[in-house]
DNA sequence: GAAAAAGTGATAATAATTACTATTTTTTGA
DNA sequence: TCAAAAAATAGTAATTATTATCACTTTTTC
């Protein structure tokens, strides 16, 4: 169904190289620098079909626009209530645990867990503001 | 600096009547059975008040519309992959222990925990189809 | 290597959300 | 109680992320 697409192979190594989960616009914009007429809708059409094959998951979407992550794994994100930042962290092996046993009994086919606070930014320049 | 307004009091009133976690169309659609001359914007931005305020959450964006839950008590959803249903669902009770105490550990704001799968009507018409 | 299938760039269209503004509702405080 | 100030609203225009279209190019098939 699905052809070779050189543009496609690009887009799948920006997000795989880059732990920001990015949105769509930022994708392209890496593109560009070593594919420069590549045009936004090809980065929407391919991230859609990477997303079907499961290669790339939608990850979040913050202030309107999907965040996209090249990591399939199972793993959490803490997401920046001031920024909108999204960061990979690590969680307990109890809490890993409880999480894919839950999945398992339920037969739930993918885990989505977000946790939201400030980011070490945002809490840096939060502290700076308040002294 | 928010004052009274009887527009925003009839849309937490629907969005704590419902538990299908709407977009802000279909709120709008309800209000109007009240209100017959609210209009959209007066629900975004009501919206976006009550979210800020805490009395509502954004809980997921499915087919690019937000999706709001009048329940800001920590619980848990599905996310059904097909239709994109939101749903709430129990979780055990040791993976609920786990993800507070993750939060507390961290002192996280607050967790967004979502399962993906079929839901039951998706299931049912799955089998329709396959038998 | 030619026909068929899939992908692309450029651009137009769609649709959710936000901004704007004249008017109305709510609050304030004398 | 009531008039001025503050906040909210309806109606509508503007914005913006995403999707669709289409003539053309790349990739695959056989």
């Amino acid at each position: 169904m699905a052809n070779y697409s050189s543009r496609r192979e690009t887009i799948l190594k920006v997000l795989r190289s880059t732990k920001s989960h990015p949105c769509a616009e930022y994708v392209y914009e890496e593109c560009r620098k070593s594919i420069p007429n590549i045009s936004l809708g090809t980065v929407y059409r391919n991230l859609a079909m990477l997303e079907q094959s499961g290669d790339v998951i939608k990850v979040a979407t913050v202030d309107g626009r999907d965040r996209y992550d090249g990591d399939t794994s199972t793993h959490t994100h803490l997401i920046c209530t001031r920024c909108g930042r999204v960061i990979d962290i690590d969680i307990s092996s109890e809490l890993a645990l409880a999480l894919e046993q839950e999945r398992a009994n339920n037969d739930y086919q993918y885990i989505q867990l977000n946790f939201y606070s400030l980011c070490d930014e945002c809490k840096q320049s939060e502290n700076k503001q308040t002294i």
